[in-house]
This record gives structure tokens, C-alpha cells and sequence, in this order.
DNA sequence: CAGGGTTCTCAGCGACCTCTCAGGCCCGCT
DNA sequence: AGCGGGCCTGAGAGGTCGCTGAGAACCCTG
């Protein structure tokens, strides 16, 4: 298993590849956040150990730029302890663990293989509902093997939809997401509504994208 | 981080809060249930530690209650090996995760991180009542397995008795909370009470959804 | 500037929902 | 048993909501 380890104090970096090393693992190091970036990106690595604080580029732009890059290696942020970095926003970026500085070398070792564990089923790319699914990153849409054509409004409104699917979700909610207005007339996502189900909907079929009167729409997965 | 441990052997009690202060947490004991319900309910915490066997009130029950008055804090349930306890009752309940005695360190650290970070975006329980289920952000009801279509004020006005359940509810703060107003004929109460009867009651059962005279309506669990 | 695609507005229609009304039922009281 | 008030319910008027076709405005692209 290869280890990527980013981090600037030489010491701490030292005594991770030494520890690291001791458990099994192949480490290399980089010392600021574009040498890991680099290295993140060529090495093909199992898992990357990304401090946040680093001279050049910080770990929280490094994982943003892996992640827009679509390249989804298990990331575990490390932070210092002091709340100034919030966590929370490291993994909305796209970090899939973190560890608050100082940590428990055990602690560190035990998130790694669990990072390790659950990476392959990482990826979380495409929405599914049924038997549609919708690509975000590729912006393509399909039901089954059937790949389905959307213009960019309808595109928009089905991954609000998918992102919320088996809720029910009101017009106004829709306008202030999709249409980022919020005093529209709601028909317009009528319209569009009926749009989407001319091209989603499977005919002689219960659809997919309910009305909930008075409330709003639901889009269910065939399950539910 | 507040984390609110509630745990009646002291020796476990009292290891816990050292573990999780060494990761840096801010614990708080509790040693029975009713304490534990208490300052779980005063004391804004990031996540709660429940034991099941509690003395006083049982965890499953501290858990049901803070969930009855939406209090949506995340809840680790604690659990004894032996299987009198069916953890999947926790859950049902509002319960958030939960482990099995014994359990080990690191995994209770990491399941606890896991909560902490799902905190933010989790969604309210469904209500129950009997077998009878109304989930909120879905706008979903059934009895049992059976869905059941409503319109919005029959919808609105099962929430309020459903919020208030085991409660006898009078037709004006029905009106004014299901209606928003209070000098309409209260007559209408009784209409849409005729119409859900129709929806939700079994036939040839008792009504879950009885008449106090006099007083208003009470909606009653079957079990109670 | 023409053409095609996209977005949005408008108005009509149908279905559904809400609420009122009036007659009858039921319960508790005398 | 008789009475009165509270409650239930069927019928129906009126209103609201959502869907849709038509077409205008807009925006690229060639």
C-alpha cells in the first residue's frame, strides 16, 4: 500500500514515515502543497495524508484541485488543533477523513485502513434514482442503458431533484436552487417539470416525478 | 467539541471521559437516565453517549424523549452484549448509531467523528403512532407497509395530532395552529376529523383517532 | 443576419381541494 | 323516556392548483 504524506515539519513528517514504514506501508513524503499536488497526481497512491497547512499551496487547495481533477484517492486531512481551519469544510471539498493535531498515532494508522477499506466504493459521481442516473461531473443523464438528452435548465432541475430524491420538494425551494430567484412565477417550474417528464418518464409507467399537491414534487427511485 | 456521556458504571463511566478528553473532546457525565435527559436537553451538545441500561429512565426511553421534543442532537447508543436489547428498536427510536458492549476505543472515536460530521444535515425522525408513520420532509404516511394519500390540510392537521399524540387537542388550538385563524366555525375540524378517519382508521378496529367529547380529539398510539 | 435551440410568459382547462350547510345521530342529563 | 347540545356526514358550490400548447424573447453559432 502507498502512502502519500504531506507535510512541512520535517519532524513530524519523519517520525509518520518511519511509523508508517514500521505497519507496512510504502511512504513517500513531500514537504509543501505543490510538491504533494505533483506527486498526488502522478504517483498513483493509495491513500494521501494531507496537513493543512502548508507552505505554497494549502492541503485544503490541493484536495479541491485533486477532486476537480476527478481523481478521487482517499484523502485524510490532519489540522492543527487551534478551530481556526473548519473541518467540516475539508470534507464538503472533498477530504474523506480528518484528524485534529495532536492525534493518536493508533488513531492514524486504524482511519487509514479504514480509508483504505472503503476506498474503492468512493467516487461518488453519478446520482442514481431507479434506474436513472445522472453524472454531475460528465453532465450526462440516463435511464438504464438509454442515454437521455437535457438542455442545461433541464439539467439543473433534475440534480436538484436527484440530490433530494424521495423528499418532496416545494416550488420555491426549486426557484431559489435552480433559478437562484426567489419571487418568480412559480410556473415556470411547471413548465419545466413537464418538460423533464416528457423526456424521463417511461410511458405506461407510474412516474417518476410526482406532484405532491399543495407541496411541491418528489422524485422517487422505483423502490420507494 | 461537547460530547455528554451517560453511563451508570462508573468505571466505564469514568474511562470514556479520559479517551475522549485525550482526542480533545469536552465530556460531560451523566449517571442515570434522568440526569442524562436533563442535561442532554439543557446542555447544547455536539453529540451524546447513551448507555441503554440506565437506572431511572432507560436509555431507549431518554432517547424517545429528546426526540419527542425535536431535539435532533446525535445519540451513540451503548448496548450489553446480550441480545435483550434489539438495537434496531434504538434506531426506530432516534437513535444515530450504536455499539455493542464491548466495543473497542478506536472504533467508538471514529463512529463518534462520523456523527459529528453528518450532525448538521440530519433529517427529524418520522413520527409514529401505532403502526401508523408520518414522515415529515418526505410528506409521507402509511399504516404499516401501506401508503396512504392525503391532501395538505388532512396532512397538516394528522402532523399536529400525530406532534401531539397520546393528547387530548382542542378544535380551537387546532384551528389556530392547523388553520391559523381562531373564529372560524369549528365545524370544519370535525369534517377533515371525518375525512381522516376514513384514510387511517382500520375497519373493525378501535379508532386510533377518538372523540373526548366536549374537549376535542386524541390520537392514540395502538400500544398506548 | 438567418436559423435553431433554449428559456420564459400567458391563458385556458380540468381536476382536485376546501369549506359551508343542513339534516340526522349520539351522548349525557334530568 | 325525553330533551338539548355536541358531533358526524353527504352533497355541492366555489376556489385553488397544476398542466399544457402556443408563441414571444433571447442567445448562440455559422
Amino acid at each position: 500500500m502507498r502512502v502519500l504524506v504531506v507535510e512541512d515539519e520535517r519532524r513530524m513528517a519523519a517520525a509518520l514515515q518511519r511509523g508508517l514504514q514500521a505497519e507496512g506501508f510504502a511512504v513517500d513524503l513531500a514537504h509543501d502543497g505543490e510538491e504533494g499536488l505533483h506527486l498526488a497526481r502522478h504517483g498513483d497512491y493509495d491513500v494521501v495524508v494531507l496537513d493543512i497547512m502548508l507552505p505554497r499551496i494549502s492541503g485544503y487547495n490541493v484536495c479541491k484541485q485533486l477532486r476537480a481533477e476527478e481523481n478521487w484517492v482517499p484523502i485524510l486531512m490532519l489540522s492543527a488543533k487551534d478551530g481556526e481551519y473548519d473541518m467540516a469544510d475539508g470534507l464538503d471539498l472533498g477530504a474523506d477523513d480528518y484528524l485534529t493535531k495532536p492525534f493518536s498515532y493508533v488513531v492514524l494508522v486504524a482511519r487509514l485502513r479504514a480509508l483504505l477499506r472503503r476506498g474503492a466504493n468512493r467516487r461518488p459521481a453519478v446520482l442514481q434514482a431507479g434506474d436513472l442516473a445522472l453524472d454531475p461531473a460528465r453532465r450526462r443523464v440516463s435511464r438504464g442503458q438509454q442515454p437521455i438528452e437535457l438542455t442545461p435548465r433541464e439539467f439543473a432541475l433534475l440534480e436538484y431533484l436527484m440530490r433530494r430524491h424521495d423528499e418532496v420538494v416545494s416550488k420555491s425551494e426549486i426557484l431559489e436552487h435552480v433559478w437562484d430567484t426567489f419571487d418568480t412565477d412559480p410556473n415556470v417550474v411547471e413548465v419545466y417539470v413537464g418538460y423533464l417528464r416528457r423526456k424521463i418518464d417511461v410511458p405506461f409507467s407510474r412516474n417518476a416525478l410526482q406532484t405532491v399537491r399543495g407541496a411541491g414534487y418528489r422524485l422517487t427511485g422505483d423502490g420507494g
